[in-house]
DNA sequence: CGGCTGATTGAATCGCCTCAAAGAGCGTGG
DNA sequence: CCACGCTCTTTGAGGCGATTCAATCAGCCG
């Protein structure tokens, strides 16, 4: 193995699907690979379009996202370093997917994707977990949207930024006041909450005006007493 | 085999994961599965027991559903005939499965199913591409729930019950008023749309007011004027 | 014939959206 | 360096759609 190789410097290698592969099975995909970087706004896959390359997310924050015929859309999940992106054996992409910050994307073609996938019973057992995974999440989510008020989502959503923010270690304290940056405009978090940009940014001034959190600068957030958010999250 | 060979006589044995599979490596699963008929309302598994069974589905309609702390429910998803039930290598179960109507399952203990799973990779990867359309149908529906208005949700439900009972042979004609039966009440219909029973009542009497739709009985649906129907579903 | 569950309908309320305007942060170019 | 324009955010006023609460109605079974 060289040390030209892409895997061997992969901020990613033990968190992602590849983590199933020993050094030498890695050497096939390694061929396969080709690292890619996308500027934030930059779209990696359109809905409907076909379906020609599956990924490993790197580094940043990817969106997939749908929407209606008449332009309404809705956030259907994010992506985080270690993510797969794309669905083999699919002719088509149902979903489009786009960078939310600037991203890196170790992308594979998909078709010789699928026989490394086919020769390597591991790794596709590893991606069904997380394509069940990814089932369980998308299924609370539709819970979220369907029954939890706007303060709830709202509530529920910085938690879950912060638990994100927090194991990124921005401070290490756990209940004490946490700091951390949203990668999100206040307009990408009403698509990922089914809100409005108007209700979002009203329920956050609620929060802070409560003393719950902390708004400093446009993307900054303090959580400033996590149990009370909790309570908000999730009325007994 | 032998005649008594439950698989031999199952309705669903080419549509369901089992398709993948020889007469000769049925055997096996043959030898694991049982036979389980549920009563309408029962519960077959319950969100965040320990993950016993897998099972596919031979007749009747389930349904997937989560709830909050306090009790708000959703359904995230409905399953029909040969459908797949439950999440092999998980632990412990995430939703709660219960009967909508009279069910009879084909199940099959969790670990020696996995063992199966693991001998036949073409039925795990079938499983994968299962999983994957449930996760591609849960994020259409994380959209229906967040951005369709309730008329949008009716009319929508309404179509897709629609040919789900047309091809499952109520009366041919694609165009005609066709008339079918709702597995759900009004109550669960509003769970799986995010709604209130008043709405869904509400919204259903509109559209037999507007002529789209009949109400023949309490559970009976007659499908009057599809294309006007499409176009609440779906306004471009 | 009650008693039960599910459906319908009404009235009033409220939460979130829509429309609108003003303010803040930031990069660009004069 | 500062004014300008851009995008994103905040805040307000008003309206609408869906919920909530409540009462009646229909079908079904014992």
């Amino acid at each position: 193995m060289f040390m030209t190789d892409i895997c061997v410097e992969c901020a990613v290698r033990d968190q992602s699907l590849c983590g199933s592969l020993t050094d030498a099975e890695l050497i096939a995909l390694n061929s396969l690979g080709r690292r890619q970087t996308v500027a934030r706004g930059e779209t990696v896959i359109w809905a409907g379009d076909e379906s020609i390359v599956c990924a490993n997310l790197l580094a940043g924050v990817l969106k997939l996202s749908a929407s209606t015929a008449d332009g309404r859309e809705q956030i259907v999940g994010l992506l985080y370093p270690a993510d797969f992106v794309g669905r083999p054996y699919a002719e088509k992409s149902d979903f489009t997917v786009t960078a939310l910050t600037d991203a890196e994307l170790c992308v594979f073609p998909r078709k010789p994707f699928e026989r490394v996938l086919e020769d390597h019973v591991r790794m596709e057992r590893m991606l069904l977990q997380r394509t069940f995974s990814a089932l369980e999440e998308a299924r609370g989510r539709m819970l979220m949207l369907a029954r939890n008020s706007a303060e709830e989502k709202i509530a529920g959503f910085l938690l879950g930024m912060a638990d994100r923010a927090g194991s990124a270690g921005c401070r290490a304290t756990a209940s004490g006041p946490l700091t951390f940056d949203l990668p999100l405009t206040r307009g990408q978090i009403a698509d990922v909450l089914g809100l409005t940009i108007e209700t979002v940014s009203r329920q956050l001034t609620k929060l802070k005006a409560a003393g719950l959190i902390a708004l400093p600068g446009a993307r900054g957030v303090t959580i400033r007493d996590r149990a009370a958010l909790q309570a908000k999250a999730e009325p007994a």
